[in-house]
DNA sequence: CCATATAGTTCAGATTGAAAACTAATTGGA
DNA sequence: TCCAATTAGTTTTCAATCTGAACTATATGG
């Protein structure tokens, strides 16, 4: 990166702005990993179809020659396999259908407060491993939770050996803010876990890309994106413990400039609120966290699922406490999305967890809610409920692994063949 | 784009996802394209330092022969210019200083409901001519308006035409919703226009790029970025007739997949809050836009001037009532800040506008009311006032035309040589 | 006045995609 | 049965562009 040569700036002390360290400088060879990428993610998107290179050249608007040269690369790495000649009953050679290899898999990874989950996800995006296990994990030490989920990583492990898959590295979901960078959880209130370090990537010894820490939120919003339909913008909400948010702009997460963007639940929804843990007032969590809908609609203490079993039975036999929580829950939810989708331009919004759940009592004051704070705003047809249930997140924090591959497979034929 | 030789995707009917028309495929003159790009950002950015070729070749990562050719295009176009040698008493070969050529220029104009203002930017940034009349243009029909604005620019050319500054193009700010591409202000509820159809180019005949238009609060924000020395990130709080929002993140504007957001007057801080012309209720317009300020400090009616006058005066003499609007204001834009930088991830703020002239008794409020809705999240210290007043949102549309000459010089040279 | 230092240019070499010609594989119809 | 037509994929030649190294240009200081 530095010149070997030890050039000098402008003499005079003081140095009077530098020449700004810009972007890196375009190479001849960007163009090759910019096209690598390009084939790759078109075969990943054309999906089922599996194209063939004259389809590639046609859709990315490459010469035949150069995606023939882009596919030898692909398939040498292992990333792309050739599924043998397809036909469709007319003249011509038939082309030979690439697919991402069902070959290579990401283990995606899920700490939540109540549960602990795995799942084996190929490069082609089907989930082909997938256990969940209670846990009580808030308090719980990080190494003792990370033990736990190591024995379930095992059974990923043994599947994926037995499906003769090869794992390229994990991704793990945590409800926290996360510093990716240094593998630590900076913050997760609801495991009662601050600044701790882990050390994920011993969950996967040996995978080329080791394991990758992020957000929950943020993952079961990509997961949303990637393997549930998800539009190109829209805001998830996760209704878990907390109330998260994941914000899909472009179909990117937008993460802001420190990482922690889509904090739904700390938006103020009501200036004489209550307290929050946040240390804040009127924040949403406390009119429409798990927490709060319990307690307003008289759910006794008790586990997760039991306490949900209640709800959903209270709200199935019309009583008027837990149908007012859930009302209430919906009505500053709305408030919190009307503002949200106007300062953020958004018009699709993706209810998920806790929210998913309660979504047929939940959603009417919401859309009422909307149309009293944001009228027009959001459409009631881009008002989804996630279907990906428990899945969503792991299947998100596994496909930013894959992603990273996709988006820059230079790097990945590199170390392979280095390999 | 698409093929010449019609080619069929997969053939049995129903077409099953097509390959997608991904993204452009790299060229090897791409990378041209961004070093031209790299080149010229980066003496833009040392500014008054007027780099040589060689601390460009430094700064950059390319090599000095690259940097050569690439200056050369550059100069070639007009947008650069060498300014002599420079010295600093060392041995060695002076360098040709390099400088953004301050013989282009592009005209900023703003239209707002009770000015009109013209501005002409040169390429270095330097506003060389400025001009500011007032203009009660609530409810005036758009030709009118354009037509007022049409002599001031003409003041602007003939200030060109004396300074020997050739005028690219111009950019032209306006209080409310634009369709850039199609010169349409879509909606301007306080200049009453809806969907009006402007010819914004024919403001500046001739001008290689045209005239473009964009949002005042926007503008504003990039003016403040560029010119004013706002941080990479940062949400502009516009405070003219309506309030409004731009929000910078990574030195870039943010402007949400439809191109609306930043719509900050009408973040819900009260869900409780009196109706507001959204259609909408509670919206933090209805407490503090400057008629709901005016309003509520019992200043009569009358021109913009005078009753800000007024209200400072007011203000000055520690009027209860005053003070009490003011204090409001700022608690309730102090819940609107608290939402949007715990959803954006956002941890500075810069006051413009009716905000800035307000900002010695607003700040106490908005500061108290930060820390009670979100303790920590900004410091007193990143909550800044615009020091630009009025140039700012005319600087900030120049600007964006420059900044796009900036980042795509390749089609400027391109244009340039087939004039 | 020349050794040294720095700026900038020239030229060979490597990478890469475009374009076009070529080879490969298949079907429909003579 | 076999060949024209059609489509897939490869090979070859060419142009664009950067790097690296050698070279020229221009200054200072002893």
């Amino acid at each position: 990166m530095v010149n070997g040569s030890q050039q000098q700036f402008f003499k005079s002390a003081g140095s009077p702005t530098p020449v700004n360290e810009s972007a890196a400088p375009g190479r001849v060879g960007d163009v090759r990993r910019r096209n690598l990428s390009l084939v790759l993610d078109s075969i990943a998107r054309t999906g089922d179809a599996k194209p063939s290179r004259a389809q590639l050249a046609a859709g990315t608007g490459l010469t035949k020659a150069a995606v023939s040269s882009l596919v030898a690369d692909l398939v040498e790495s292992g990333l792309v396999s050739e599924v043998g000649l397809y036909r469709d009953g007319e003249r011509g050679r038939p082309g030979q259908g690439l697919e991402l290899s069902s070959r290579r898999g990401v283990v995606g990874m899920e700490i939540n407060v109540d549960y602990l989950a795995v799942g084996l996800v190929d490069l082609g995006g089907n989930l082909r491993f997938h256990s969940i296990v209670e846990s009580r994990n808030r308090g719980m030490a990080p190494q003792e939770v990370m033990q736990r989920l190591g024995s379930l990583v095992a059974e990923a492990v043994a599947a994926a050996a037995v499906e003769n898959v090869a794992i390229l590295g994990g991704g793990l979901a945590v409800p926290g803010l996360v510093d990716e960078q240094r593998n630590m959880v900076l913050s997760a209130p609801n495991l009662h876990w601050e600044n701790e370090q882990l050390q994920p990537g011993s969950l996967l010894e040996g995978a080329p890309l080791g394991v990758r820490l992020s957000n929950e939120a943020n993952s079961a919003a990509l997961g949303e994106l990637w393997y549930g339909g998800g539009p190109a913008d829209f805001l998830y909400v996760s209704g878990e413990v907390g109330v998260g948010g994941g914000v899909i702009i472009g179909s990117d997460l937008y993460v802001g400039p420190g990482g922690s963007a889509g904090e739904l639940g700390h938006i103020v929804v009501h200036p004489e609120g209550p307290e929050c843990s946040c240390g804040g007032a009127g924040c949403l969590e406390t009119f429409a966290g798990q927490e709060a809908i319990f307690d307003a609609a008289n759910i006794p203490d008790g586990s997760l699922a039991d306490r949900t079993e209640q709800l959903l039975a209270a709200l199935a036999a019309r009583d008027p406490g837990a149908l007012k929580a859930v009302h209430d829950a919906g009505r500053y939810l709305g408030v919190a999305l009307a503002s949200s989708a106007r300062l953020m331009d958004i018009d699709a919004v993706v209810l998920g967890g806790h929210f998913a759940l309660l979504a047929e009592w939940l959603r009417p004051a919401l859309l009422m809610s909307l149309e009293r704070y944001a009228p027009g705003l959001l459409e009631p047809d881009s008002l989804g409920v996630s279907s990906l249930e428990h899945s969503g997140t792991l299947l998100g924090a596994a496909g930013q692994v894959i992603r990273s591959v996709i988006e820059s497979p230079f790097e990945f034929l590199l170390a392979s063949k280095l390999a």
